[in-house]
RNA sequence: GCCGGUGUGGCGAAAUCGGCAGACGCAAGGGACUUAAAAUCCCUCGGUAGCAAUACCGUACCGGUUCAAGUCCGGUCACCGGCACCA
């Protein structure tokens, strides 16, 4: 009889909906598990397979959980507000919360379709207002606590998209959305503070369990660096240029400075600058640059030196000249250097270039030829000559700075704080009013959600204007403080904004008193296991570490990191090995697989088509083997016969079994996991028969990746209840061993033969059994013994001379 | 440039601690069943030589340590990812 899994998986779903099994439960007394998943973006696109990857990983972790006793939260959700729902609903007229709906009700679907055992009663829709009420009130918070402020800078603006992005959102200097060049544009512009948590965030990550280059990456974003501030005196000016660097222990070698075209001291001595012309026309020059010539052209140093600027070391009292520079930059440290071109590449390229001295204060290289970073003798550096050790060199330049009144230890982070505001009409609208009177005033508390109002059209102003600038309506209002007449604030939070938060909201998702109940996120917090994409850890992943060690600092949440661990699954390619993509015709719907092979098929393939973290590409004729394997456990109903206990032809390879999957589960190796249950099928099917015990440990091993087919047979056979009802087998460590060891003997680390011998064979027993056996007595015979040894339940190896 | 990662059959991949390289699956070839096909089942399946037993070679490349190296050490190359004039 064939499985009919159409009919099978249907019914299964149904009763599983009604059911509600896999609904987390509001008993505290049990242990808790909360797997959390990345919830994805409703594209109109639908999901692909990637999406079945990277929910089939925690889906297994959690549906063997349960059957160990766990309370088990694995809740899924919608990120629902951003750019392309928006940019669809320009195109075609149509809202976006009816897109927003449409894609939402598709998703789901497909969802279902799979048989995820997510806790649907728990969905969140981060566009839905009871939702994004709380996403405002964390804003309104921040704000309070200045964490929220605005800011007239340069800002990454995408002219294609119109709207100003976070540094995150516009890495290599493309719109992470559009990938068009972004460009630099004065604006006044919505901040978080996140690099007032820059340090929290570093600290954070020794406690958790991340996989290492997940924390890796998080270091290299938040760049951490320790330096010294060093103020250097203008000549003939009561003015100091400050600067900041990693290298104090080099001062002596300092032979010029450079600074930023934006340094403000420019504009300050302009009168005293003799090639104020010259200067002009090179930040012209600079500001004209596409950040293609400025990543590109690395290599090829520009600059002017500014004649009526010099500076005086402060270590020597050397004067040296100042120079204006686009190799460094006013965003970071102070936007001036002091350059020691004999042990900094970029300084020495600027050296050579326009014939600056070379001192050279580190022994160990040829600095006529490049540039020395490493360690070694300091010389010519007065008091500190003859240190070899730069920490130790470092720690006596600022004593000395410190001392002396000329500097001080430092230091600096690469990440800057998150431009948070896009002018967009999908998103939760800023809820802040600006009063003539008053100033900046927050809405009040009791106000919210600021809700986003009704528009005909969606498209952007020409200026960069959000489209709630044109709804008077909106904009309009009176000042919660005064009464008088005021102005709504018309941008909107990014869409990395909802999904800061949600893990919290899945905890106690219907309340409308709080965000989420405190006992709730007592019992729950933190999440136990988060999986998701590489491409959102420095993002999401920072933004809502961060909003949560807010929270926590308010008292509002209990623990101080969100994740307890994260892991990520890898990318599926298309069939051609390439990424998947529309406009490359090479994407899978998960639905297509569903229907021609089933649910199980489609979970069991993405699982075991490799390595869970490694990316693979999507193969149909895999996907048939996995059509097999789901086969060959059905048709086991034939060969089963009764008994209690596994048969002894079985019991090794059963505990055997047990022991691989439930292991391997925990380490996502899900791959072997599969591979292993295949292997005790082909035992299974050597034998020629299965009793009652060991289908029931077969269906539960197999049920958390293939729940429908496993769950019929359970019922077909009359096992009582259903395979959720039941718990994780377990396994004895006496009894994965066989009686008898096949062992492989060689002579001088060659294989001559193989052996079967008892499992507890002696050495002794071993290497002499090993002897007697035809090749290898040939070998050993009339020659001296070097070595001999028995490696348990591997090999003999006999040295000979 | 810097920091990570990867490199194993025709393909996806396995190989806890250094201990039988290629588990498991796909594809391919041969066979059984069938009027036929599909499905299913059985056999072969890294390379070279050989009828064969077997021998030699083989985990990107070069070298080293070891009784024993895909695994450890030194060097080289290629690809992927992240950061990128970060002082």
């Amino acid at each position: 009889m064939t499985y009919d899994f159409k009919t099978a998986e249907k019914k299964w779903q149904q009763k599983w909906e009604e059911s509600g099994v896999f609904h987390a439960s509001d008993d505290h007394s049990k242990p808790k598990f909360y797997a959390l998943v990345e919830f994805p973006y409703p594209s109109g696109a639908g999901m692909h397979v990637g999406h079945i990857k990277a929910y089939s990983g925690l889906e297994v972790v959690s549906r063997k959980r349960r059957l160990q006793g766990y309370n088990v939260l694995f809740p899924i959700g919608f990120d629902a507000y951003g750019l392309p729902t928006e940019n669809y609903a320009i195109k075609t007229g149509i809202h976006p919360r009816k897109v927003t709906d449409t894609n939402i009700a598709k998703f789901t679907d497909q969802l279902k379709r799979v048989g995820f055992s997510f806790d649907w009663t728990r969905v969140i829709d981060t566009t839905d207002e009871d939702y994004y009420k709380w996403t405002q009130w964390i804003f309104l918070k921040m704000f309070e606590k200045g964490l929220a402020f605005r800011d007239k800078t340069l800002v990454n603006y995408c002219p294609s998209c119109k709207v100003v992005l976070s540094n995150e959102d516009s890495q290599g200097g493309k719109c992470d959305i559009c990938h068009s060049d972004v460009v630099q544009k004065s604006k006044d512009v919505w901040y978080l503070r996140i690099t007032e948590y820059a340090d929290k965030l570093l600290e954070g990550l020794e406690k958790v369990d991340y996989l290492p280059n997940i924390k890796l990456q998080q270091v290299n974003w938040i760049g951490k660096s320790r330096g010294a501030f060093v103020n250097f005196q203008i000549k003939d000016l009561d003015e100091k240029l400050r600067i900041y660097t990693t290298r104090p222990d080099t001062l002596f070698g300092v032979t010029f400075m450079v600074i930023a075209p934006e340094h403000p001291i420019i504009d300050k001595y302009a009168d005293r600058i003799g090639n104020m012309d010259a200067i002009k026309a090179y930040r012209e020059e600079c500001s004209k640059k596409t950040e293609f010539e400025r990543t590109q052209l690395v290599k090829d140093k520009t600059g002017v030196c500014i004649d009526g600027l010099t500076a005086v070391n402060p270590v020597n009292g050397k004067e040296i000249p100042v120079y204006i520079s686009d190799y460094v930059m006013m965003g970071y440290g102070t936007g001036a250097i002091m350059a020691v071109p004999a042990h900094d590449g970029r300084d020495y390229d600027f050296a050579k270039k326009f014939g600056i001295d070379i001192i050279e204060v580190i022994k160990g290289g040829d600095i006529t030829k490049e540039a020395y970073t490493g360690d070694g003798e300091m010389v010519n550096s007065d008091f500190m000559n003859g240190l070899t050790n730069k920490q130790d060199s470092i720690a006596k330049m600022i004593d000395y700075l410190t001392e002396n009144g000329i500097g001080e230890g430092g230091v600096q982070y690469k990440m800057k704080d998150w431009a948070f505001n896009r002018q967009r009409y999908w998103g939760e609208p800023i809820p802040i009013v600006y009063c003539p009177k008053c100033g900046m005033v927050p809405v009040p508390y009791e106000e919210l959600p600021l809700k986003l109002p009704e528009v005909e059209n969606f498209e952007p102003g020409s200026d960069g204007e959000s489209p709630l600038a044109k709804i008077e309506s909106f904009v309009n209002c009176k000042c919660p403080k005064c009464g008088g007449d005021a102005k709504r604030e018309t941008d909107t939070m990014p869409q990395w904004a909802g999904s800061s938060w949600y893990f919290l909201r899945y905890v106690d998702p219907k309340n409308d008193k709080v965000f989420a109940d405190k006992d709730e996120l007592k019992y729950w917090m933190p999440v136990d296991w988060y999986n998701g994409g590489m491409e959102h850890v420095t993002r999401h992943l920072i933004y809502s570490r961060f909003w949560y060690k807010f929270l926590y600092d308010l008292g509002e949440v209990p623990y101080e990191e969100p994740y307890a661990k994260r892991t990520a699954q890898g990318l599926i390619l298309g069939p051609d090995g390439v990424k998947m993509s529309k406009s490359r015709g090479n994407v899978i719907d998960p639905n297509e697989v569903v229907d021609v092979y089933g649910a199980d098929v489609l979970r069991t393939y993405v699982l075991f088509m490799g390595d869970y973290e490694q990316a693979a590409p999507w193969s149909e004729s895999s996907v048939k083997g996995c059509k097999r394997f789901i086969d060959r456990i059905w048709n086991l109903l034939e060969l089963v016969k009764d008994g209690d206990e596994y048969s002894e032809k079985l019991s090794a390879a059963m505990h055997k079994t047990v022991k691989k999957v439930s292991d391997d589960i925990e380490q996502m190796k899900f791959n072997t996991a599969i591979a292993a249950l295949m292997t005790l099928l082909n035992n299974i099917y050597d034998a020629g028969s299965i009793n009652k015990a060991e289908l029931k440990t077969l269906l539960l091993l197999v049920n958390p990746f293939a729940p429908h087919v496993t769950e019929e047979m359970w019922e077909k056979m009359g096992f009582g209840g259903t395979v959720t009802d039941q718990s994780w087998p377990t396994y004895d460590e006496a009894k994965c061993v066989d009686a008898t060891v096949q062992i492989a003997v060689q002579v001088n680390g060659k294989i001559k033969a193989r052996i079967d011998v008892p499992t507890d064979i002696s050495a002794e027993d071993a290497i002499a059994a090993a002897k007697k056996e035809a090749p290898v007595a040939a070998l050993v015979d009339g020659k001296t013994i070097v070595k001999e040894l028995y490696v348990k339940g591997k090999l003999v190896n006999i040295v000979v001379k």
